[in-house]
DNA sequence: TTCTTTGCAAACCTTTTGCAACGGA
DNA sequence: TCCGTTGCAAAAGGTTTGCAAAGAA
């Protein structure tokens, strides 16, 4: 297994891909494109780590040059799920629904504890056969999985014995 | 890996034991127990499959000799989590908490079906053994973790190709 | 008696929806 | 022009909380 890799900047060219992405997305679905949408699309892109829609609409009006009305982001999210550019994550994490970039990022699960709150990614293929495994022995066919794993960190476990 | 074992009736005895467990789990927080946790406890205990708060107070209502309010279920729900009674299952499932009996069951995992709604429970060490792995790895102390695999059991996916 | 538990109603919070105005193709 | 998109406000749905009454130790 690995840590997942590095902080996941997206440069402006991924960011156009990303776009290109979706706007076929759009075409296929029959929609057509909006600024707004675009503009979500880029904030949430360009996002360092996870984010709920709140965080979305709060980063969009502080830095961007487009607003967006909560009610739209909450509209515009599943699409840029269905798109491949976000993805759900930390389902367990509490109250609202969690994203991040999933647009030109390796899978990977969450280790995360649950004292600070401290979140590592890792991959691990191993565990991926297996879960294919599984599903292959009950006849399933695998479209999708949350794994996550809750624990204390360093820091925050009692070192040495009980306290 | 091997499917989880049965339909985990728990007897009167056994339920007589969870309570027993659950009073200790009172009396050590210096708290009293009451006729309508206990009749919570008793539901939820002998309660077949996955369940919301909703459902117990429904089946309470349906079944039981005590009645007990919505907000208070939701009050009692979490000290019986807290006894090692019930645990928090299925957590991407949509709205809702779930829950299921944990006591005197194996740990165990689900596979579900998106289409049907099919639930599969798996136990399969390997993937525990690889958890814990990853854990001491990244210097974690590991107390929990959701596992759950989405796909289409073999009724829901089209056979022999697409369709 | 003292402190916990319960029922009830209201508050909360995130997410969804209806609708009229706006905007893209 | 023809729909899809957006903003706004209201509704929805699950969960929490304040408070007074009831219950356990």
């Amino acid at each position: 297994m690995r840590r997942a890799a590095q902080p996941p900047v997206l440069d402006s060219v991924g960011i156009h891909r990303a776009l290109e992405q979706l706007h076929g997305v759009v075409r296929a679905k029959g929609l057509k494109n909006s600024e707004v949408r675009d503009a979500v699309a880029r904030v949430a892109l360009a996002y360092d780590g996870h984010f709920t829609v709140e965080d979305l609409v709060k980063t969009l009006r502080e830095t961007g040059t487009v607003e967006a009305h909560p009610a739209t982001v909450y509209r515009i999210v599943p699409l840029l799920v269905e798109a491949g550019l976000l993805q759900e994550t930390m389902v367990s994490a509490g109250e609202g629904h969690r994203y991040e970039r999933a647009f030109e990022r390796d899978h990977h699960d969450h280790l995360i504890c649950t004292s600070c709150g401290k979140v590592v990614e890792f991959e691990f293929e191993a565990i991926e056969v297996l879960q294919r495994n599984i599903a292959e022995q009950f006849g399933f066919f695998l479209t999708g999985h949350v794994h996550e794993l809750f624990g204390l960190c360093s820091r925050c476990a009692p070192k040495g014995g009980a306290r």
